[in-house]
RNA sequence: GCGUCCAUAGCUCAGUGGUAGAGCGCUUGCAUGACACGCAAGAGGUCUGAGGUUCAAUCCCUCAUGGACGCACCA
């Protein structure tokens, strides 16, 4: 007799062991997978969730689609690699810890470098775990034991090489500019990590002598250091070349007017102050005229207060300033007038959502033209296939309008740059007190560099990078480029599966610095997942407490439950909304595809050496099973994961539950009926009508009166049934088990024991 | 300003150049040899609007309206 199953899936239970099974199996690990030599490899590297803190559902949407792939692949016989990772996550994880250290009333401008780095390691170590073990809870089939953390040694090796080699190709270079700062978080950010926020300020028209302006910022006014019209605006042309005399609000001031195509003339009064120091338009504006104008005169600085040259608004805060230095204006009768509500973008921390000040610093950066160019070209050439196609379009707009990348933080947590300055004075060897030498002034090396020619030390350069400096590497990083022999392998890889918000922070940047270090794509397939929404279509945020947890509802409906909700429907680039309500209709299914498997194996028939006698039923529900199966191969090779999902869902559902099983009751019904029939059916229910003397099935009276060969004739039909319907659901588990991971390969266990379906074909 | 996407059932979304689909919800009836997390039957749609291409448009094209988003910005 068979094992009788329960009439309920029991995910928790069943979903820890099953992994287990699986990951002792070793067949997550290509090496180890029981395929011919000549199996082809396929390779996923895994988007490194950053080691901050849980995973949220946006993991659970990566976690789902490219374990897909990893499974789907995997049963066709590849070598499959899925390579998981953590991310230091260095600007993102600086934050959450600053937020920390601020609950325990510290602050980390006070805690030494070596100790805060320390605390953060631990900190995210600690993470990790937690991360790791998620994502086994997800059913990710990753590769444990190439598992990559971008602070691993190897990796920082690697990613100084690339830096240096950045270097001596002229693409990294060091160079004051105006960038975005953070006041509150002290440090500088790239373009991309600022958030433009639509404001409504006061515009202040001030006069500067015969001239009158317009601006937003008059506590900058202390900075200026001329003033600039359109080269074109016949208003002005007088002034160009030009010194003005102002009253200022700290007394008399002399600018130079000049002319430059930035000032548009229509804004305004069509003349603008130039203020090098705080603003990046004035700062190019003053590169272009550096002959004649003076530059960079400081007057706020990094926490966002004015400077000593402000005179009496000195450590004042930029906003406290502007109505001060307005009062001042009008007083001294330079406030010509004040338009309230001025609509402007102001620019901000993506993450804390400070105004940022923009700031001249020494920072370094990357030229990226001539990596753009290659990048774009390489999708171009049809090197590099993205889903949705559209996506395409998105990175040739942002290619081709790119700007270098401030690669500098000023944090502690992230890989430091290795760049070293000699100091500023020489310390003459002995011997040599009087010669005249040239020493280096910057030495790009990981370890500290000695002078050549003096006893001076090297400083190293307190800064790290932008996090997504090493992210960019990522794919020949973890495959150990350039001499590891998965590299070798598993590069270039096959598919780069991540959110569409990431499109320029990571996937652009990989392509260019993939081409750039080893002449390859480092994929050939971008496919872009969209943003989760809660059910009233919001984003998922903290602070609106919407978020879903994906471990909790994994462990309330199941694993499998989950991944079908975050399949289904979801296409390819689109927001992705998920609701309980939907996740408990495929924990529903999950119970549906048991409760089929509980009654197939109730009904397995003796072993007997009967010939099964196939109906033309039979043969018929097979081609239809060929079919879909057919159809559903080709949605996920296509990436249709959504048309498979739910052709699945339907099959098996409303077709082979509904339809095929029930067709097929009758033919399993050669015997007694068997003993779980009045035992399970809840007792009070239905047995006056259905009692043993009217209820006689046909079949079983049949069977009592056949001769003997008659009755081999039913039992091949029986057995017929019942090879027809095992076969379906065994087709039916092989192709769900993708999706739903779990609950098929737990039955799959009971009917085929000792194999595993994670590696059936 | 430049660009991208979306508009289909009450809700959330699939989909297709030729009778319109799913989940959830709703209505009605149900213990039927696994499943009430179930079974059966059913209601519900001018596929945003206006043009165009076509024998035929929800689908392709143009414009409009409403919504989401990205990029770049003017002080």
């Amino acid at each position: 007799m068979p094992e009788n199953l329960d009439p309920r899936y029991d995910h928790p239970t069943i979903e820890a062991k099953i992994y287990d099974l699986w990951e002792k199996s070793g067949f997550f690990n290509p090496d180890k997978l029981p395929y011919p030599k000549s199996a082809k490899p396929y390779t996923v590297i895994m988007p490194p969730p950053n080691a901050n803190g849980a995973l949220h559902a946006g993991h659970a949407v990566f976690v789902t689609l490219q374990d897909i792939l990893a499974r789907f692949w995997r049963m066709r016989g590849k070598r499959v690699l899925w390579l998981p990772g953590a991310d230091h996550a260095g600007f993102e994880t600086q934050v959450v810890f600053d937020k920390k250290l601020e609950k325990e009333g510290r602050n980390r401008f006070q805690i030494p470098r070596e100790k805060l780095w320390q605390e953060m390691w631990n900190f995210t170590q600690e993470n990790k775990k937690v991360m790791e073990n998620q994502l086994r809870k997800l059913g990710a089939s990753c590769d444990w034991s190439r598992e990559k953390f971008t602070l691993d040694p190897d990796i920082i090796k690697e990613v100084h090489r690339t830096f240096v080699r950045l270097y001596e190709d002229g693409l990294a270079y060091r160079d004051v500019r105006v960038v975005n700062w953070c006041p509150k978080h002290k440090t500088a950010l790239s373009d991309l990590e600022v958030k433009y926020v639509e404001r409504e300020d006061p515009l202040y028209y001030i006069k500067y002598g015969p001239l009158t302006l317009a601006t937003v910022r008059p506590e900058t006014k202390f900075g200026d250091t001329a003033l600039a019209v359109n080269p074109k605006d016949k208003r002005y042309k007088k002034y160009i070349g030009k010194e003005i005399h102002a009253q200022g609000v700290l007394g008399k001031l002399t600018f130079k007017v000049i002319a430059d195509d930035a000032v548009d003339p229509a804004f305004g009064t069509g003349v603008i102050k130039v203020t090098p120091a705080h603003d990046s338009t004035d700062f190019e504006i003053w590169q272009r005229h550096k002959e004649e104008i003076p530059g960079l005169r400081i007057v706020i600085d990094e926490n966002g207060r004015l400077t000593k040259e402000t005179g009496p608004f000195a450590g004042l805060k930029v906003a406290e300033a502007r109505e001060k230095v307005a009062e001042e204006m009008k007083r001294i009768g330079i406030l010509e007038k004040v338009e309230p509500n001025y609509k402007h973008q102001v620019a901000t921390c993506y993450k804390c959502g400070s105004t940022l000040e923009p700031l001249p610093k020494p920072q370094w950066f990357i030229k990226m033209k001539p990596l753009a160019e290659k990048a774009i070209k390489a999708v171009e050439q049809g090197k590099i296939k993205f889903y949705p196609d559209r996506t395409k379009k998105v990175y040739f707009h942002w290619l081709k309008n790119i700007r270098d990348w401030n690669i500098s933080r000023q944090i502690v947590w992230g890989i430091r740059i290795p760049a070293w300055y000699h100091e500023p004075k020489c310390v003459p060897k002995r011997g040599h007190e009087g010669d005249v030498v040239k020493c280096k002034e910057l030495i790009i090396s990981p370890t500290e560099p000695k002078c050549e020619f003096c006893d001076a030390k090297f400083v190293q350069d307190p800064d790290v990078f932008d996090t997504w400096f090493s992210s960019a590497q990522w794919p020949f990083l973890t495959l150990g480029y350039p001499n590891g022999k998965d590299y070798k392998i598993f590069y270039p890889t096959d598919v780069m599966e991540t959110g569409y918000d990431i499109l320029f922070f990571w996937v652009a940047r990989m392509i260019m610095m993939g081409l750039y270090r080893t002449g390859k794509v480092p994929f050939k397939t971008v496919y872009l997942h969209g943003l989760v929404r809660d059910k009233d279509r919001q984003k998922m945020s903290k602070s609106k407490g919407n978020v879903v947890n994906p471990l909790g509802v994994a462990e309330t409906y199941g694993t499998d439950a989950l991944r079908m909700a975050l399949v289904v429907g979801n296409t390819a680039g689109n927001d992705i909304v998920i609701s309980e309500d939907k996740i408990r209709g495929y924990r529903n299914f999950a119970t549906k595809i048991w409760n089929i498997a509980r009654f197939i194996l109730m009904n397995k028939p003796e072993a007997r050496d009967v010939r099964v006698a196939m109906r033309a039923e039979d043969k018929k529900n097979l081609a239809e099973l060929k079919r879909l199966k057919a159809a559903v191969t080709k949605h996920i090779e296509k990436f249709e994961f959504h048309l498979a999902a739910e052709k699945l869902y339907h099959y098996v559902w409303h077709t082979f539950a509904d339809k095929i099983v029930e067709q097929y009751k009758n033919r399993l019904r050669v015997n007694e009926p068997p003993a779980f029939g009045a035992a399970t059916r809840p007792s009070g229910h239905g047995s006056p009508l259905h009692g043993e003397s009217e209820a006689e099935s046909p079949a079983k009276s049949l069977a009592g009166r056949l001769s003997g060969s008659q009755k081999q004739e039913v039992r091949g039909d029986q057995r017929a049934a019942y090879h027809v319907l095992e076969t379906i659901l065994l087709e039916c588990l092989t192709m769900l088990h993708p999706f739903m991971p779990f609950v098929t390969e737990e039955i799959y266990q009971k009917l085929r024991p000792g194999q595993l379906l994670l590696v059936e074909k």
